[in-house]
DNA sequence: CATGAATGAGTATTCATTCAT
DNA sequence: GATGAATGAATACTCATTCAT
């Protein structure tokens, strides 16, 4: 019964990544042991050894993870249809985005900024967070496809530059967040309405 | 002779936190070891630790110069007279930061995606960076502020959301930079021009 | 399978001690490292620190092991029956505390001095060596009642002021053993004897 | 004026060992360092070490100072006369020990089990406090005699084993002092008067 | 002579990883 | 497979001592 087999392996490999993902939001890769990881899992070390074979892999993993969640949040969200203007666009996914934090049971933008200082140290986990922003970069991209043949934009508006754009604005809301703690949805793209009605 | 003494200090101190700097732009926080800031200093443990009490106050320190660096550059630039378009402004920060790594000697945007992290780790960190954050925001605000005046923005543009979203474009250009790599100040103002020229 | 488990970590628990009484009775707690703990012990350190959280917690461990050994010896010879004379009883207790460095297999005084002098510094090792000799003294006092009830007293005598005074006149042993070197259980107790034949 | 100079030589010995004793009955000999000695002392590193070679050599002079302290008051006591009883005698010099804490303004008891358990490991030490023990070992013989002279004793007692016994009894004190706390030079005596009552 | 900055060997402790049972 | 005791290299930090100024 290979199915059974499997299927309990994906789960086993779930309960430590979730584990490490608690413990990695509360208090970053580097303070987080395996020690903490195996006993937040509630298995045994050659239990989290047989499923990870190192720490560096279980951070690739967790990279993974928070990039994939990320990604999956926006791209469903930029396809809607039809399409809203960009800042109310932008307002929704990073509404969205605040209230993963709640369904993951985990703070996710404090793992997603870990994991960019350490794409700094690992180009595995720089490779795997670049694979989840080109696919979310893409959706905002054919988001501004859209909202420019719905007029939200100029007619000759450049979607990828569009959409670099509008991807760029989520870094900043997320370290704003994290460090200044004064930042909403609504804050941080007020401002982008207001350079749209430039003269 | 307080003066030779108080200079000689600030020197020593200035000279194992840019060795300190090279090694964590280098390595990321956690993988620097304070024997690998020893020896990039030429400085001995203990004459180190006269300096800095414990590994977390240099990374302080470290946090704070490059919040500092970042800051003042930024600051420079918002104040330039007479005021340019907010893409054009944006563009000549970050095309400004980017030289910072070639003047500094080490890899400055990496460090601040460094820092990011710690903030999540330490209060102490997040405080630091904090007061640096607020200090530019006012500045891009006032930046708006003059911008408006001079017929760029909206005449009852709200200074302070658009400064907000201004600075909101850095931490994700500095992200992408790291993580995709096919980022340019160009490629990165680019969208915010086309949005500003939406009907 | 408890049991077996309990017992092996006893075991190792008692390597430990062992290794770590033989090196502070010829070292002294202070130069006595954890890594010549490690050695002696054949172990590493990683299952050193698995019994024994920190050093201080290894010399409190260490001054209960004295404490009981030396109690236990005392306790033992008290209850003799039936009673001798005050200074034949000290003298065979300072005999029998000789004999425990042969026993023991490492210098039971010296290791005593030791704790007393941590006791100066941790409350803990004063807390429990405090346990261990008011055990003593109550031996000692038991004692004392039956030595009076036999008639080797005087009838209205105080057992637990003899007692302590009898108890009184160990750590002097030692401590003249350790630096004068020229005491005997007979030389120490032979001026009790002397004192108790005064008019 | 060679002789203002070796005045001046004294005064800062004595500043060093002043503020050294300080350190150590606060602290003990391992937890106080020569830092600690050095800004306690108001002078500096290198004037420190201009009076005592080592840290090692400042124990030493701690050792003497503290048994001489020891020696001096018991010598005083036993020479007085007409000689009082042994239990009374002991109890006076008990006492006077108390006040030598107060006097001098640091724990001299603490700092005494601190040399004793250093004489385990430093010959010199031990040297040390083998004179003085054997100074006041004599005083006591001495007072034993005149003791016995003046009909306190047995006409044919040993004036050395009772010299021996009484100042057996003081270190005994010191550490029950430390350790439980609950002793005094009455109570730790009261046990001698009655054994010399015994029948 | 005095100073105190600098030295650097030494110390306790941690933690990713393995492997005998 | 599963366990968790054991490993040991690595790490942050200390402190007695020196010596250039």
């Amino acid at each position: 019964m290979p199915r059974v087999t499997d299927e309990h392996r994906a789960a086993r490999r779930e309960q430590i990544l979730d584990a490490a993902l608690r413990r990695v939001a509360a208090e970053g890769f580097h303070r987080t042991t395996m020690a903490d990881v195996i006993a937040e899992s509630d298995l045994s070390a050659g239990a989290v050894y047989g499923y990870f074979r190192s720490k560096q892999e279980l951070i690739r993993a967790i990279a993974d993870r928070v990039g994939g969640v990320l990604a999956s949040t926006i791209e469903g969200l930029a396809e809607a249809d039809p399409p809203v203007p960009p800042a109310a666009a932008l307002e929704a996914v990073l509404e969205r985005v605040l209230d993963l934090a709640a369904d993951a049971g985990y703070d996710v933008p404090s793992v997603a900024v870990q994991a960019w200082a350490e794409a700094a140290r690992d180009p595995e986990v720089r490779a795997v967070l670049a694979t989840k922003m080109r696919r979310v970069r893409d959706s905002w991209t054919a988001y501004a496809e859209r909202a420019r043949d719905a007029g939200l934009l100029a007619p000759d508006a450049d979607p990828a530059a569009v959409g670099g754009t509008l991807l760029g604005l989520m870094p900043g809301f997320l370290v704003f967040r994290l460090v200044l703690g004064d930042v909403t949805p609504q804050s941080h793209t007020a401002g982008l309405a207001e350079l749209m009605r430039s003269p």
